[in-house]
DNA sequence: TTATTTTTGGACTAATCAGTCCATAATTAG
DNA sequence: CTAATTATGGACTGATTAGTCCAAAAATAA
């Protein structure tokens, strides 16, 4: 993990010493959280739902993260990060099919229908909170970063706008999805997109 | 007004008679509501909001509809009514470029950042509640109708996937704007897809 | 051992939540 | 007029909310 990343990611900070060790493993208990936000968004989601999910009791939830509203924000820097990861990943694998294996893979998350984390966030509550619109631009910009670098690896810069039409799109599938429209209609409409949209 | 939609829309069914009479407009104050939940959502939307805003007091309220759920619904189906309406006129309106004016419709809706209120609502609560999921399906089937039909007047049942295509990247659009992307870019995004995609 | 430090479980608090209730107001029917 | 009927304001309820507090537990350091 660079530096960088580490004030922003803000690993366990309890160092070996005196005192009653720690019965949990923060990581986890952070992963947990970050499920049961992307289940049931922010505001549906109550402190016994996290505590139960995490295994804390509120004492250790609060000394250890602070606030719901902290944990959230580190819940979905913690789902970006992994998400990007997984994204390069999965653009590096698939060569010169990258445009399709990104979208594919931004259309089909996994984990039910619940879309992704990052755009419930920015749907629920970009609007009324400027610290979630950071991080969701942000995520739209790494996402669209990935994708202008499949669509064209010498000129990422000037395929920057298609990237952000095919990423759109991509969001676009996750909303018919939730409501339930059947996936094959879905899986028609990213072909029809990407049968006239050229790289 | 048909048949069908009247059981839906519930227009007042107080009718002239004996008792104290309404000192409210049902409608008016539906609308209100609407407005509220568009701009908050519905698990951050409370009662006192909601009567504050419709100028309700609390007895009014449940007399006139019911719960905040019953409420909810027809104030997401009075939305859905009156965008898909206008969306229709904007296409008649529109000519032979009807395209670009439903797309830019959706991706410039009224109100602020606040979305469009069907996105928003599936986004938030389709996964866990069929009612909304459905009136989703429904909201989605009539815009790709409209779209469809704007691409290929003759054969709009051929031009489906593509009006579904398009509707994606104008849902896709709104996430975009919430996040406090700059207008601009988001406008060249939809024209670097729709200089590409052909009717 | 003893002092110190930190975590833990669970009781507690004050605010807010959706929804109920009732006495009073305002109307029509006769 | 009186009787019947419906609407209104606002107090009330029990549940749930996010967050606090404290005594007891469990570790290190000397």
């Amino acid at each position: 993990m660079s530096q960088a990343d580490s004030h922003i990611a803000s690993a366990d900070k309890r160092q070996a010493g005196p005192g009653r060790p720690r019965s949990f493993d923060e990581a986890a208990a952070l992963d947990a959280a970050m499920r049961v936000f992307w289940e049931k968004g922010f505001e549906a989601t109550s402190l016994d739902d996290l505590t139960k999910a995490m295994g804390l009791s509120r004492s250790s939830f609060y000394a250890a993260f602070g606030c719901k509203q902290t944990l959230f924000l580190r819940a979905v820097e913690h789902y970006s990060r992994k998400g990007i990861q997984t994204l390069k990943e999965v653009a590096d694998e698939a060569g010169d099919e990258a445009v399709d294996a990104i979208l594919q893979a931004l259309a089909n998350p996994e984990g039910g229908n619940r879309g992704c984390l990052l755009i419930n966030c920015i749907t629920e509550l970009a609007p009324h909170d400027e610290k979630v619109a950071e991080l969701g631009r942000r995520h739209i910009d790494h996402i669209e970063e990935i994708f202008a670098k499949a669509i064209d690896p010498a000129h990422p810069d000037t395929a920057r706008d298609k990237a952000s039409a095919y990423y759109s799109l991509a969001i676009g599938t996750l909303a018919l999805r939730k409501a339930g429209i059947a996936p094959e209609r879905i899986a028609r409409t990213l072909q029809q997109a990407r049968s006239v949209l050229p790289d």
